[in-house]
DNA sequence: GCCGGTGCTGGAACCGTATCCCATTGTTTC
DNA sequence: GAAACAATGGGATACGGTTCCAGCACCGGC
C-alpha cells in the first residue's frame, strides 16, 4: 500500500500511476495506449488491466502539449438559436466527430469585440480552424478585421474559415464556403414575376448585412430581366426575425401600399409576414403570395407550406470541415490563389403552396 | 538576427521567444501576462510591446497542464437542431462565456455507444462538467449508465449534470436540472377539459422516452381529476417530430376516431397535427382544438398561435452552469444529499388561440 | 561460437507555462 | 550607519504525456 494509486487520490490517475501499478515503464504504457509501436501481448494485457481498474484516461492537455492530441475546430456563431446556422453547426460537428475531432462553440452576439476575444481564445486553444458563421456587417472594416484574423490564425498554425460570409480580397490565408445567395434571390423573384406578380413587397433584411444586400440585388436583377419597374418604396429593411416580418407587413397594410406578393429575406420573416397578412384579413396565397429564403424546417410546417429558396446549410458545414481536414492532411495546403479557397454551393427554389397568380383586380 | 523569433517560424511563438526578445526571464513574462504578481511598469511595457509585435497568445494546453487554464464545460445533446435543446445550449453557453468559460459541444444522435465515447473524450479534456441534455430511454439501464458516468467524472475532478432527464437514485455525485414535466401536462390537459373537451387525441411521444411518460401521466391524472374516462385507443406513440404529428392525425381521421382536441407532446408534433387536420378539411380551433408542449418560437409563429406549456429551457441551461460554477467555487461542494443536487423549475400554460370549446354536435 | 540483426523495453529529454524559492536592490527604522 | 524589510527579477521544477535513443535478450547465418 505504499504506492499512491487513484483510489483515494483527489485528482485523476496519471500514466505514472498506471505504470507503477503494472510494474512497467511510463513509455510502455504510452505505447500500449497509442498503439503505434510494437508491444508484447503480455505487456499489453497487464497494462490494459490496470487501465480498466483505475478507469484511466489520458490527459488531453498533456497529450497535445507533447505533440499528439485530437484536433479541435471552433464554431463561432452570432446566435445559437438561429435555425439556419444550427444546421451549419450540425454539418460541422457531424463531419468533425466522424474524424474524431472535437467542436468548440462560441456565440458572438453580433459583437465585434466579443468576436475578437473569442478568436484569440480559440487561438490559445490551438484549434485546427476557426469557423465563422453568418452574414457580416460593414463591408470595409470587415475586410480588415478578417484579414487580420486570417493571418494571425495562420501564423499560429490554425486556419480561418468563413461560412456564409463574403470572401476576402487579396492574398489572405482563409477559406470561404458560400452559397449562391444572389442567384437564389434572382430565381425566387423570377418565380413570383412569372406567376404574374408585378408589385412585390421586399423585406431583404438589414441594409448593412451582406446577405441582405445580395438578396436584394438578386431580386432587383430579376425585375430588370423581366422589364418590371422596381419600386424602392416597397423595400423595407429590418432584422431577420419574426417581429420584423409582422411589423413590416402590418405597417404596409396600414399605409395602404399596393402589393400582391411578399418576398421575405428569411423564412422566419415570411412567417411573421404571413401572420400579419392574416391579421389584416388577407388570405395566403389567394390574396397575397409569399415566399421565404433558407428552407429551414419551419418553411414546410407553416400553413400554407412556404415556397422558398433552399440553402444547403448542413452541406456547407460539412464542406467547411472537409476543407480544413484536407488542408491539414496535405501539409500546409496549396499556397495562395489555388482553387478550393472559395467554394460556392448552389441554391434552388423549392416550390410549395404559398404562391398563386395575383387576384384579378 | 541570431535569435529565432516567430517571423519565419512554422509554429506559434512561445513564451520563451517573448522573453528572449524582451531581454527578460520567462517567469517575468508569465507574471506580466497573468497579472497576479507585482511587476514594474518598465518591465510590463517592454514585455507587452514584444507580445504585440509577435502577436503572442499563451498556449492553453500548457497553461492548464501547469495548473491554470480556463474551465470548459461539455454540452452533450442528441440532435443539435432541436429547437428546445438549442435554447438550453444557449443558456449554458451564455452563462459560461459570462464567466470566461468555454463550451465544447457534441452530439450523440441517441446512440448510447457514442454517448459513452463522448463522455470519455470529455473526461480526457478535463472539463469542469459534462452536461447531458434531453430525455432518456430505458429507465433501468439508464440509471446504471449514468451512475457510472457520474462516478467516473467525479473521480476525475469533473461533474455530471443532467438537464431535462430523470434524476439519479441513490448517492450518486450528479446534479439534475429538471422541469415540472408532469405538472405541465396536467395543467395543459386540464385546460382542454375545462374548455369542455372530453375526447382528446394524445400524442405523448415515444413510449420509452421518460419525458413522454411524464407527459402522458400528467394528462391521465388530469382526466381522473375531472372524472373523465381516459380512452387508451386515443393515445398514439411516436417520435417527437412533425411527420409523426401529421401521420398520427391523418391515420386517426382515416379510422374515423372520435375526438375534438389534440394534446401533442411537442410543439413540432402539434404543427404536424395541425397541418393534417387542415388537410382533412377541419378547421383549427373551430372544429378541433390543439395544444403543444415546449413553447418554442414556432408555437407563436403558427396560425393560429399555439396554446402550449412553457418550459424554461434557457433558464435551465443557466441554472445548470451556475450549479457547476458554485460547486467549483465552494471547494468540492456539499456532499451527498444536500439540496441543490436536484433543481426543478416550474412550467406553466401559455394561452394563445388554438383552443376553443368543442363544437356542438 | 561469434557477429549482426530484430524485437521489445526503459531512461530521459522535451512540449510551454505557472509558481516556488532564492537573490538582488532600494527603502525604512532605530 | 547597520540591520531589517519590502519590492521585484531570475532559476529551477512540476504538470502529464510522447518519443528519441540506448540497451538487452534472443534469433539466425556464417
Amino acid at each position: 500500500m505504499s504506492e499512491r494509486t487513484a483510489s483515494g487520490d483527489s485528482g485523476r490517475a496519471t500514466i505514472r500511476d498506471v505504470a507503477a501499478q503494472a510494474g512497467v515503464s511510463v513509455a510502455s504504457v504510452s505505447r500500449v495506449l497509442s498503439g503505434n509501436y510494437p508491444v508484447s501481448e503480455e505487456l499489453r494485457r497487464r497494462v490494459m488491466k490496470v487501465v480498466q481498474d483505475l478507469d484511466y484516461v489520458t490527459n488531453a492537455h498533456a497529450r497535445s502539449l507533447a505533440g499528439g492530441g485530437t484536433p479541435t475546430v471552433a464554431i463561432l456563431i452570432n446566435n445559437i438559436t438561429g435555425a439556419a446556422f444550427t444546421h451549419v453547426a450540425k454539418g460541422v460537428e457531424g463531419a468533425a466527430s466522424l474524424r474524431g475531432w472535437l467542436s468548440l462553440v462560441g456565440t458572438t452576439g453580433d459583437d465585434p469585440e466579443r468576436e475578437l476575444a473569442l478568436v484569440n481564445l480559440m487561438r490559445q486553444q490551438g484549434v485546427a480552424a476557426v469557423i465563422l458563421l453568418g452574414g457580416a456587417y460593414d463591408y470595409d472594416e470587415y475586410q480588415l478585421r478578417m484579414a487580420r484574423f486570417a493571418r494571425s490564425l495562420d501564423a499560429a498554425g490554425s486556419h480561418l474559415v468563413l461560412v456564409g460570409r463574403p470572401p476576402l480580397e487579396g492574398d489572405v490565408p482563409a477559406t470561404t464556403v458560400d452559397y449562391d445567395n444572389e442567384g437564389g434571390a434572382y430565381a425566387m423573384a423570377s418565380h413570383l414575376l412569372s406567376a404574374g406578380h408585378r408589385r412585390v413587397l421586399v423585406l431583404p433584411g438589414h441594409a448593412e448585412l451582406t446577405t441582405a444586400q445580395g438578396r436584394l440585388n438578386g431580386a432587383r436583377r430579376a425585375f430588370e430581366a423581366y422589364g418590371v419597374p422596381f419600386d424602392p418604396k416597397l423595400v423595407l429593411h429590418g432584422p431577420y426575425d419574426y417581429e420584423h416580418g409582422y411589423d413590416a407587413v402590418e405597417e404596409s397594410l396600414r399605409l395602404g401600399l399596393d402589393f400582391t406578393a411578399v418576398l421575405a429575406g428569411t423564412d422566419v420573416v415570411a412567417a411573421g409576414a404571413m401572420q400579419a397578412l392574416r391579421a389584416g384579413g388577407l388570405r395566403v396565397p389567394e390574396d397575397v403570395s409569399i415566399v421565404g429564403y433558407d428552407d429551414i424546417p419551419l418553411a414546410s410546417q407553416l400553413t400554407p407550406q412556404l415556397t422558398t429558396v433552399h440553402v444547403p446549410y448542413e452541406e456547407m458545414g460539412r464542406v467547411a470541415l472537409r476543407a480544413v481536414a484536407s488542408r491539414r492532411e496535405t501539409g500546409t495546403g496549396r499556397r495562395k490563389g489555388g482553387d478550393g479557397d472559395h467554394v460556392v454551393l448552389g441554391t434552388h427554389v423549392v416550390v410549395r403552396n404559398s404562391v398563386q397568380p395575383p387576384p384579378v383586380s
